[in-house]
DNA sequence: GCAAAAGTGTTCTTCGTACACCCATGG
DNA sequence: CCATGGGTGTACGAAGAACACTTTTGC
């Protein structure tokens, strides 16, 4: 960072995009809006928009999730994913976009959209053969965001951002079971989930909302790393770019 | 994005800065320069500088590395690291800044610097309670890549990145001693390291350059994940914002 | 031979897995 | 009283930690 000369550097665009993740009937959906103009007017896009002058790259992605979804932050966990900028991703200029990755449980609304024109949660199951392509690099995102998520539940408490504030161990087994795409032994998870010290807090509640005999609520405790981690086997290697934390 | 008005938004210039790591003298190193205008001029800052309108964000850090160090990509491992833009990190305009970690060997020369004016490896240890902060929010972009460094030494094969091209296991576990500041058993580690396959590729080769009987030499193995991890005890959280791979 | 580092064998304990079994509710 | 899911006990085997011990060099 020397000499600036502006004439020698073209005008760059800063945008953030969202990576929402969901869980909706047993399925792992992201949100998507259908682009109103050119470029790839008509497709599929993640959300999102330029940063603002006086907003940090975390406030402009929090406040896209707003307009987005209604959610604040605080209900939502948001952490920055990975930055694209090759020369020609989007065609009217060049354009730096910095991902954001977010995890929100069921929302009682699927998108208030006070913003989008429209905008619909996605199994993303229903993307892997897709014809009609996401917009720009959008896929690439998408992807590097469902590995940052997939690897970073092993280690974090980080489920628990897919359940509402109080859920049975069943229902954070059936997350990771989701996004992993495994199943897994019932009494041993319960196990290991409530003997991990910070990862539950039990609220005393019970409910039956699942069947059978009434379980546990539990709140999300306030460990963020799990030691031992939950380890999922090892077929799929986890490969993104997201160390645990942020 | 949707309208883009360019009047509405401000020029935004995007960087790449460096944490560029290495092993010196038993000692964790980082690649800093010394800053010859304002602002901080005078002060130590991370390598970096403006993209290039035609080149992408990989592209630019390996010139950027190339410039700083004569090392070309093959050489030296790089990956994203995370993205800083708060509004006023740099006093002149808003600048956006993609950092990027580098891992490599010990290098021969020290750097040359073919560009900067003064650069030099600067023990990471020494600039923990020092007066003379580094410049911008560099202090906060090395933490971030330190962190990540530690983390993904863990599971994934990178800390061969530190080691020459052929190097023994006690080499490789000094590495991990170093950055981890610790100390492991050698008895232990060397069976780990030598039974996880794809971690290290014999050469056929020994030295006594450590003294004592000689050690076989081996080069990096082909697996980019190791599993199981080597784990390091859990008294400092991993927390940062790589996953594995990138 | 002695120091120093490489490398192997063994023991102990911890932890994950598999699965038998009991508990508490709704219908 | 039976189906359903919640939750506990236990046995087996794999893997890590600690450390005794052997090997191969330089001096």
């Amino acid at each position: 960072m020397k000499d600036y000369d502006p004439s020698r550097y073209p005008a760059v665009a800063v945008t953030v995009d969202l990576v929402v993740l969901t869980i909706r009937d047993d399925e792992l959906c992201v949100l998507l809006v259908r682009r109103g103009e050119a470029p790839f007017k008509g497709q599929w896009a993640l959300p999102g928009g330029f940063i603002q002058p006086a907003e940090d790259l975390d406030e402009a992605a929090a406040r896209e999730l707003h307009e987005e979804t209604g959610l604040s932050p605080q209900d939502v966990y948001v952490e920055q994913l990975a930055t694209y900028g090759a020369p020609r991703r989007d065609p009217r200029m060049r354009v730096v976009s910095v991902a954001y990755l977010a995890l929100a449980p069921d929302l009682p609304a699927p998108q208030s959209g006070s913003d989008a024109a429209d905008a619909r949660w996605t199994p993303v199951a229903s993307l892997l053969g897709r014809n009609r392509r996401l917009a720009f690099d959008h896929e690439l995102i998408l992807n590097d965001g469902l590995e940052r998520a997939r690897s970073k539940i092993e280690y974090t408490s980080l489920a628990a951002a897919f359940c509402s504030a109080e859920f049975t161990v069943a229902e954070l087994r059936r997350v990771y079971e989701i996004v992993w795409g495994i199943t897994i032994d019932a009494r041993n998870f319960h196990r290991k989930a409530t003997k991990t010290i910070g990862f539950l807090e039990p609220t005393g509640m019970t409910t039956t909302r699942d069947g059978g005999r009434p379980a546990q609520l539990y709140r999300r405790g306030s460990a963020e790393l799990l030691s031992p981690p939950l380890v999922r086997p090892a077929d799929h290697a986890h490969q993104t770019n997201d160390q645990p934390g942020a």
